[in-house]
RNA sequence: CGCGGGGUAGAGCAGUCUGGUAGCUCGUCGGGCUCAUAACCCGGAGGUCAUGUGGUUCAAAUCCCUUCCCCGCAACCA
C-alpha cells in the first residue's frame, strides 16, 4: 500500500485578489505534492480560502453586498488563478463550508467543555466613536491614541484559550523535533520571542462584529480567526468532536504545512496547542517560506507594485512564472520578481538551456534518422561519463527535493541538461553523420541524449508540468507516472519539432509590459492620493471643523532649544531630549530617531507643547511634545535661531 | 548589551556544520563549433572571503574572539 503524503497551503484570506506572491505559496505546494506523487505516495493536497472576520464585513458593506456574496467572488477569483497555475489539489476548502462550520462549532464547544476555552472579561479602555480596545499603555496622556478622546474602562466577555496550559508540552515537542520548524531561524524566533518569555492566553472570540463561525451556545460571539481558519487542516479531512471520518484517520498527522513567514507563529505556536488540547497529534511539518518582493519593496497596493498570477500568466506563460518563482525563491531569503529577472531567467535557462537542448536534439534525428530514434550500441567512455553525471544530478536534486528545497532541486536538474549539451560538443554529431561507417555511433548518440532529456523531463514533471509533458510527446513517449517508471522509446518516430521555450525579446517585451506598467502605476498612485485626500477630509470631519480660540489657546507652545539628545536604550524610534525653555530645562522624549541623528539636532531651536500632560515612555519621562511635520517622513518645526528660548508662540 | 540570521568577483548566490587548490549563474573579453532558438561548448579577466598585521592550528572563507554594517522576529512608536 501506498504511504499517505498530506500537504496543505495556508488558506487565503478573501478581503483581496491574491497576489502573485501568494499565489506563491501554491505553486510550491503544488510542485512538492506532485513530486511526491511521482515518489510513490498516495498525495492529499489541501488547499482554501479563509472567509470571516471583520474585514470582509467592512469591505462587503462598503460595495453594497452580503458578505457571503463578496467571499463567494473573491474565493471564486482564487480558485481561478490556482486553476491556471494547475495547483492540483485534493480539495479546496472554504471556511464558509457548512462541514468546517458545524466542526469548528464542535471544536470550540469541546474545549469549552473540558476548560481549555473559558470565558473571561476582556478588560479594556474603550474608545466609543473608534470602536477599539486600548491597553493602558498605548493611550496618550489616558485618552485615545486615535481620536484623542475619553476611553471608557470596559469589560467585554470574551473566550480565551488556555495556552499556557500547554505550553511546556509544546516546548518539548520542538526541543524533541528538531525539523517541525524550519527553517531553523524561524523556530528560533518562536521559541525565544515567545514560548520562553512565556504565553498570554489568547482571545479566540470576538463580539465587535458578526461575520464568523458563532459560539452556537452564546448568542453575540463569533469565533474568532485562529480556532477557525486553523482547523481547516483537520474539518477538511472529515474531522469532528464525536468521532473522525477513515479520511481522517489515514491522513492525519500532516506531513508538511506550507506557510508563509509571516504566520509561521500561528502554526507553531496555536495551532499546535489547539490540537495538544484536543488530543490529536501534531503536524510532522511546518515550512515557514520567504516572501516574494516586487522589486526591492514587499507588494503592496499602496506603493502600486502587485503583480498578479493571472496577469503574468497570460504575458509569459504558466510554466514560465512558475519555473521563475521556484527557482527564484530560496528557503529562507527573500526573493525578488522583476520583468528583466523573469526574462533573463527564461531565456538563460528554459530557452537556451532546454528548448535549445530538446530542439536540437530532435533536429538531428529527423534529419540523420528520418525521425526514427535509433538504438544504443556499446557504451563508450563519453557515454560512461555522460550517465555518471546525471544520475549524480539526478540523486541530488531528490535529496533536495525531499528537503522541500525546490530551487536547489532545480539547479540540479539544469545541470543534467547542461551535461546533455556538453555531450553534444563532446561527441559532434555532426562530424559522425559524414562518415557512413560511424551511423552506428551517431545513433548511439541520439539514443542517449535522448535518455539524458527524459531522465532530466521527468524531474520536471513537478516544476513545469505542461512543458515537461511536451518533452515526452516529442520523443513520442508516454508520461511516466513515477520517477522510476522505465522508459522506452527506441524505435519512437519523432514527427513534429516544436520550439519548447521560445527566446524572449527582452527589449521588445520590456517596451510592451512597462508603458502598461506606467499607465498603471500612475493610476493607482492617482486612486492613492485620492484616498489619502478624502481620508484627510473624513479625519477633519471627525475633529470639529472649527474650534474656538480658547481651544486653541489652552495648547502652550514655547520655543526651546535642544541642549541635550541621546537614544533611547532598547529603542529605535525614540530619542530623549533635554530642551531649554528659558525657565526651566525640560526633558521630551520623541519617536524620530529614524529620521534624526540625536547630535544633528543639538542646537536646533524648536516649538515645544509645553503643558501636555506628562507621559512615560519605554519608561523615560517625557514633559511635552515637539512639534514635526508629516507621517511617514516626519521632521520637526524649526524655528530661527534668534528667537530666545521660552517666547511664547500664538 | 532582547533573540536570531547574514556581510565571499560588477550583480545575485554556494562553500562554513566535518579547516587543506575560492566556486556557480548573469554580465564582460577572447576562442571553438555549425545539429540548434544570435543557440551550444571551451578559456581569460575580475575576490587581501566586512573588520582587527586578533586567537587556535603545520594550515582558517571555514573554529574562537573584537569592531562596524545589513536583514528577520519581538518590543516601541505623543
Amino acid at each position: 500500500m501506498k504511504e499517505k503524503f498530506y500537504i496543505t497551503t495556508a488558506i487565503a484570506y478573501t478581503s483581496k485578489k491574491p497576489h502573485i506572491g501568494n499565489t506563491y505559496e501554491v505553486i510550491l505546494t503544488d510542485a512538492i505534492a506532485r513530486y511526491k506523487r511521482m515518489r510513490g505516495y498516495d498525495v492529499y493536497f489541501l488547499t482554501g480560502t479563509d472567509e470571516h472576520g471583520q474585514k470582509i464585513q467592512e469591505a462587503a458593506e462598503s460595495s453594497g453586498i452580503t458578505p457571503k456574496e463578496y467571499v463567494d467572488k473573491v474565493a471564486g477569483e482564487v480558485k481561478a488563478i490556482w486553476d491556471t497555475f494547475g495547483a492540483t489539489y485534493d480539495r479546496f476548502i472554504r471556511t464558509t463550508d457548512d462541514d468546517h462550520v458545524a466542526a469548528v462549532q464542535g471544536i470550540f464547544r469541546k474545549l469549552y467543555e473540558q476548560g481549555d476555552i473559558y470565558k473571561g472579561s476582556y478588560e479594556g479602555l474603550y474608545c466609543t466613536p473608534c470602536e477599539s480596545f486600548w491597553t493602558p499603555s498605548q493611550l496618550v496622556d489616558g485618552k485615545c491614541p486615535e481620536c484623542g478622546r475619553e476611553v471608557i474602562k470596559t469589560s467585554e466577555e470574551a473566550y480565551f484559550l488556555r495556552l499556557s496550559k500547554y505550553a511546556d508540552q509544546l516546548m518539548k515537542h520542538i526541543e524533541e523535533n528538531p525539523d517541525f520548524i524550519v527553517p531553523e531561524m524561524r523556530k528560533n524566533e518562536m521559541v525565544n520571542n515567545f514560548l520562553k518569555p512565556g504565553l498570554q492566553d489568547l482571545c479566540v472570540s470576538r463580539s465587535s462584529f458578526s461575520w464568523g463561525v458563532p459560539v452556537d451556545f452564546d448568542n453575540g460571539h463569533v469565533i474568532y480567526v485562529w480556532v477557525d481558519a486553523l482547523s481547516n487542516y483537520i474539518t477538511a479531512l472529515g474531522y469532528t468532536v464525536d468521532g473522525c471520518s477513515e479520511k481522517y484517520k489515514k491522513l492525519w498527522p500532516a506531513d508538511v504545512h506550507v506557510v508563509g513567514k509571516d504566520i509561521v507563529r500561528f502554526h507553531t505556536i496555536y495551532w499546535p496547542i489547539i490540537l495538544l488540547a484536543l488530543g490529536e497529534p501534531l503536524p510532522k511539518k511546518v515550512l515557514g517560506h520567504p516572501w516574494l518582493l516586487s522589486g526591492t519593496d514587499k507588494m503592496s497596493k499602496s506603493r502600486g507594485n502587485v503583480l498578479y498570477g493571472d496577469d503574468l500568466a497570460k504575458q509569459f506563460g504558466v510554466d514560465v512564472i512558475r519555473y521563475y518563482l521556484l527557482s527564484e525563491m530560496g528557503f529562507t531569503d527573500d526573493g525578488t520578481i522583476t520583468y528583466e529577472n523573469i526574462i533573463k531567467t527564461t531565456n538563460a535557462d528554459l530557452a537556451n538551456v532546454l528548448g535549445n537542448l530538446v530542439n536540437r536534439t530532435a533536429a538531428m534525428i529527423k534529419q540523420y534518422f528520418g525521425g526514427v530514434i535509433p538504438e544504443a550500441s556499446e557504451k563508450n567512455s563519453d557515454d560512461v561519463e555522460l550517465f555518471e553525471q546525471i544520475d549524480k544530478y539526478f540523486a541530488k536534486a531528490l535529496a533536495s527535493f525531499d528537503e522541500y528545497k525546490v530551487a536547489d532541486a532545480l539547479k540540479s536538474v539544469l545541470e543534467i541538461f547542461k551535461c546533455c549539451n556538453k555531450y553534444i560538443d563532446v561527441t559532434t554529431p555532426w562530424v559522425l553523420a559524414k562518415d557512413p561507417e560511424m551511423k552506428e555511433r551517431l545513433g548511439s548518440v541520439m539514443h542517449n541524449l535522448v535518455d539524458g532529456i527524459l531522465r532530466g523531463a521527468k524531474l520536471m514533471l513537478p516544476i513545469i508540468p505542461e512543458s515537461a509533458k511536451g518533452i515526452f510527446k516529442i520523443y513520442g513517449v508516454d508520461v511516466p507516472e513515477d520517477l522510476s517508471d522505465d522508459i522506452c522509446f527506441s524505435g519512437n518516430v519523432i514527427d513534429e519539432v516544436p520550439i519548447l521555450f521560445a527566446r524572449i525579446d527582452e527589449k521588445k517585451m520590456l517596451s510592451e509590459l512597462m508603458p502598461k506598467e506606467d499607465k498603471k502605476a500612475e493610476k493607482k498612485e492617482k486612486k492613492a492620493e485620492e484616498k489619502a485626500q478624502k481620508k484627510a477630509e473624513k479625519k477633519e470631519e471627525e475633529a470639529p471643523s472649527e474650534i474656538e480660540i480658547g481651544d486653541f489657546m489652552k495648547v502652550k507652545l514655547t520655543v526651546g532649544e535642544i541642549l541635550e539628545c541621546e537614544k533611547v536604550e532598547k529603542s529605535d524610534k525614540l530619542l530623549k531630549l533635554i530642551v531649554d525653555i528659558e525657565t526651566e530645562k525640560r526633558q521630551v522624549v520623541s519617536g524620530i530617531a529614524k529620521f534624526y541623528e540625536p547630535n544633528a539636532l543639538i542646537g536646533k531651536k524648536i516649538v515645544l507643547v509645553s503643558n501636555l500632560k506628562p507621559a512615560k515612555l519605554r519608561g523615560v519621562d517625557s514633559n511635552g511634545m515637539i512639534l514635526c511635520s508629516g507621517e511617514e517622513d516626519v521632521r520637526i518645526v524649526e524655528i530661527a535661531s534668534d528667537v530666545p528660548n521660552g517666547t511664547g508662540i500664538r
